[in-house]
DNA sequence: CACAGTATGTAGCCTAGGCTACATTTTCAA
DNA sequence: TTGAAAATGTAGCCTAGGCTACATACTGTG
């Protein structure tokens, strides 16, 4: 691990060149994601920043499958309880996993997941545990799994996920 | 949705030992982490909630390490563009950056990191490193692997860091 | 040397996630 | 059956990160 390419090379000979700057494209109503800049890195960034805000979401969506599937109901105190978030954190997360159309919930009656959120429930907990695998695969102490696994999770594409699934395969 | 869908009934079993919540600790400033009820996934997530938010400054420092290293100084206008953000995004977390100590810079004068800045910067760029390189080990292709390793690696904890480096030094 | 054109900086607005305080509904046990 | 306790919901505030619009400082020509 020593010529490995340091990173991204972020050699570029630095700004000085800049030449255009119009006004920062003023398209785009979510935001950038493929200025025509330097779509390298900037994208890349951009990726790993975006996907960040679904994981909250997976995270809900995956509890409130395991509460239903061990004690038939999920309730936003126990889902507040198990993130270690306060219940109306969990309420308000809960009404965007409504507007989002991944589950559904009338007010004192519990937390349903639509089918869509069922769906997204499942290859969250696939990814889950194929991650966790990897890690133990690789020698990572079990709690350390765990944990990192939480957060790593929310981050792995499908061809790396293709990738540890393969490793597993072969290496199990 | 047809039997018994007025949540509460069946499981009083989850909610089961709840006892205390007097009202929400009046304690803890910056909010939980650690609460008596269910210490174990509860911790856990908020580990991998709070990692998440140092991820753009680590992101921040390597870069202009970066930029300082190649081209001698790092602009905010170069900042912005190499992460895919406005300029005014850049600069307004430049100026967090330096509120927490790791960076210095003075209006219109570019920005330098200070040694703990540095020092992170250092940190980052070789956990990077190892994660990719780990990522290559187990087969994801190179392009999944830079790309996923720009989220991964901000949730790689220490021993996890360890036992990938033991894993590729072992494999190598 | 001036001035146009970048780069920087400031102001103000938005969303996601959190929290506390307070209000309302349910539940359950006396 | 009723009332206290717990769960749920609402309001309002805060920070991090983003963005656009606008203002100011630099700087490199012509």
């Amino acid at each position: 691990m020593s010529e490995s390419p340091r990173g991204r090379s972020i050699g570029r000979s630095i700004g000085r060149s800049l030449g255009r700057t119009p006004k920062h494209t003023p398209e785009s109503p979510a935001g950038r994601a493929e200025l025509p800049a330097e779509p390298t890195q900037a994208s890349r960034f951009g990726k790993a920043r975006t996907a960040q805000s679904g994981a909250l979401m997976e995270d809900y969506v995956e509890l409130i499958s395991d509460l239903i599937g061990t004690g038939g109901e999920a309730r936003p105190t126990d889902i507040a309880r198990r993130l270690g978030v306060s219940h109306p954190t969990a309420i308000k997360t809960i009404a965007r996993l409504k507007r989002e159309g991944l589950a559904v919930a009338k007010p004192y009656r519990g937390v349903f997941l639509t089918e869509a959120g069922e769906f997204l429930a499942e290859r969250v907990r696939t990814r889950h545990r194929i991650v966790v695998d990897l890690l133990l695969a690789v020698g990572v102490p079990a709690e350390a799994a765990e944990q990192d696994a939480e957060g790593l999770e929310h981050h792995v594409s499908d061809a790396t996920l293709a990738a540890f699934g393969r490793f597993l395969r072969r290496a199990q």
